[in-house]
DNA sequence: AAACCGTGGCG
DNA sequence: TCGCCAAGGTT
């Protein structure tokens, strides 16, 4: 027997859920994908990235054979490049060692890179319909109005797990999970929830308080550092220079123009100079400035130039070293350049390329 | 446990 | 303008 609240929240859904391209979707790989690029990543903003990939991408396997070059060209502008690379390898090991289908059981799918508590749930209960409730941001949110729940939220989810685990409706686990996320995104929002419009108001203990909105209670955030950087776009017979990011950390396995951050007081041709032979051996001379601009990473923000330069030296070999690549201009649709990187194209390619001869 | 990991939109 | 945050996971 559903519970009053599951009948409530469903009817609500059914009436006002929005139509997006992996509503309805049999397909476990894609049910997979989509809630990967969810994660921590509003609907709007996944939607055309969705598309895009499931056509050049229809199947586990073909993202099990495809490069992580390509796949992350897809994922670039994204963010959190990390997931990319680890639903890579986690279709992989799916293909290889599961005959191409994904696991319906909650200790495998968990094991795989990439998958934690909320994404197993998910998957499972809405490809599966198997009964394990999601706890997202929005659930929080919603988990600690409707218990108002008044300590740091972090520390909430055990009871939000108990009292969903109650509430959950077992014939449509995943319609409900989905249900419970659209209610947060749609009606009971961080600011100025709707309650007149909510389906369960009448289980909401914020709201019978009174102003549900100082619910739930999150502690503040660090301030971030702010960084200068410089960058060479360095110039050889008609190439320039691009390097790949290590695989762990910041912008993992993406590319970009060399060059690194000016230490204190510095001067900024100096820094480039420093930098560019630090990480590729090659000695250059700045040229003119093709621009700044300014970028939030989680952490830190960035202002970043770039210069043209020209080699002081001609290269002895054909300069290929291991993470670089001479690429022509046309070329550069080929590597994914996110962030602060991708704005400098942008730039160039209002210049026409040809500003530094 | 607390930091780290992107980006775009919003008030 | 700027801090905050969104269908989290890993170390």
């Amino acid at each position: 027997m559903p519970s009053r609240f599951s009948s409530l929240l469903l009817q609500w859904y059914d009436k006002a859920r929005r139509d997006l391209p992996w509503r309805g979707e049999e397909d476990p790989y894609k049910i997979w994908l989509s809630e990967v690029m969810l994660q921590q990543t509003q609907v709007e903003t996944v939607i055309p990235y969705y598309i895009k990939w499931v056509e050049r991408f229809p199947s586990i396997e073909s993202v099990a054979l495809a490069t992580q070059d390509e796949l992350l060209k897809f994922w670039e502008g994204l963010g959190y490049y990390s997931r990319c690379r680890n639903f890579h390898k986690a279709c992989k090991i799916v293909a290889s060692k599961h005959g191409g289908k994904v696991p319906a059981e909650w200790e495998t799918f968990l094991s795989f890179p990439g998958v934690g508590e909320y994404t197993a749930a998910a998957v499972l209960s809405i490809a599966f319909h198997q009964p394990y409730s999601v706890i997202d941001g929005n659930v929080k949110r919603v988990m600690a109005r409707l218990l108002a729940f008044s300590e740091i939220v972090e520390k909430g989810t055990a009871l939000f797990e108990e009292k969903l685990d109650k509430w959950l409706n077992q014939d449509r686990p995943g319609d409900f999970n989905q249900a419970m996320m659209e209610l947060g995104s749609q009606i009971c929002r961080r600011n100025e929830p709707r309650c007149f419009e909510c389906p369960v108001e009448s289980f909401c203990k914020a709201k019978a308080e009174g102003n549900p909105a100082v619910y739930p209670n999150i502690p503040k955030k660090k301030e971030r550092p702010h960084k200068t950087i410089v960058a060479g776009i360095i110039w050889n017979d008609g190439k320039f220079l691009i390097q790949k990011r290590p695989d762990a950390g910041l912008l993992g396995g993406l590319w970009e123009f060399p060059g690194g951050k000016v230490e204190n007081g510095e001067a900024l041709d100096n820094t480039l100079v420093r930098e560019i032979r630090e990480e590729t051996g090659l000695i250059v001379e700045p040229g003119n400035k093709v621009g700044a601009v300014d970028h939030a990473y989680t952490h830190f923000s960035i202002t970043l130039h770039l210069y043209h330069c020209k080699l002081s030296k001609p290269l002895k070999d054909n300069g290929a070293f291991d993470k670089h690549r001479w690429i022509q201009p046309e070329e550069r649709s080929q590597f994914a350049f996110p962030g602060a990187n991708h704005k400098l194209f942008q730039i160039l390619e209002s210049q026409t390329w040809t500003d530094h001869e």
